[in-house]
DNA sequence: TCATTGATGTTCT
DNA sequence: GAACATCAATGAC
């Protein structure tokens, strides 16, 4: 089931079926796993918002204009962001994972980030965090990595609610444009609702 | 060498 | 619930 691989696919159809996907990074110290519920898509060459735009070269980017599946992950200050790769090579769009809901090694992932609940994963710096997902994800295949999609277990979102992309200011349309997936009703989104917490949003 | 970057966690109310 | 200080890697110069 590598449908992520499917560059027919556009890169927010991609974006909207990770939303469920059972990420899983494997470590020393245990295997820790979480299903994601949200994403943002970013379109490459025309998307003023993405790193690739204009279709910009530079040593950090490197991953961005490789095959699908690739990881990606953009480090800013001290948290680190996960990217998945979508399209052919030299067409550098990718999948930003903004959020998971804990599924295993919860305990490791409290140790790790020295919060609980929701606090764990319900922003992109803390769930890579959470599941010591550093540089040396960086350039590697989802398909060949400690770090990984399940093709066994996923959930399906009740409902896609889709919305503008976060901490992005001042990029004309790009900063409307509705490219943010998320799982309604699932507390470990990013603006997590306080209400409603009985619905986590799968079917 | 330096300006830019943006999520996090704390503090204030 | 809102506002802000903080952190270090990147890339332009």
């Amino acid at each position: 089931m590598n449908f992520w691989f499917d560059t027919s696919l556009t890169t927010q159809d991609v974006a909207q079926q990770l939303l469920g996907c059972l990420l899983i990074k494997e470590t020393e110290e245990g295997l820790t796993s979480g299903f994601i519920v949200e994403t943002e898509a970013y379109l490459g060459e025309i998307d003023k918002a993405a790193h690739s735009y204009g279709l910009r070269r530079t040593p950090r980017l490197v991953p961005m204009y490789q095959s699908a599946g690739t990881i990606y992950i953009y480090t800013m200050h001290t948290h680190h962001m996960l990217n998945i790769i979508t399209k052919e090579p030299d067409n550098p769009q990718g999948v930003l994972v903004r959020a998971i809901e804990p599924f295993q090694g919860i305990s490791l992932m409290e140790e790790r980030r020295g919060r609980f609940g929701v606090e764990l994963t319900n922003g992109p710096g803390k769930l890579t965090k959470a599941m010591n997902i550093n540089k040396e994800d960086n350039g590697t295949s989802i398909g060949a990595s400690p770090l990984y999609l399940s093709s066994k277990e996923r959930k399906m979102p009740k409902k896609i609610l889709s919305t503008p992309r976060i901490g992005i200011p001042n990029k004309g349309k790009w900063t409307e444009e509705p490219l943010r997936y998320i799982v309604e009703g699932n507390p470990y989104t990013t603006k997590a609702k306080k209400k409603a917490v009985s619905n986590s949003g799968w079917i």
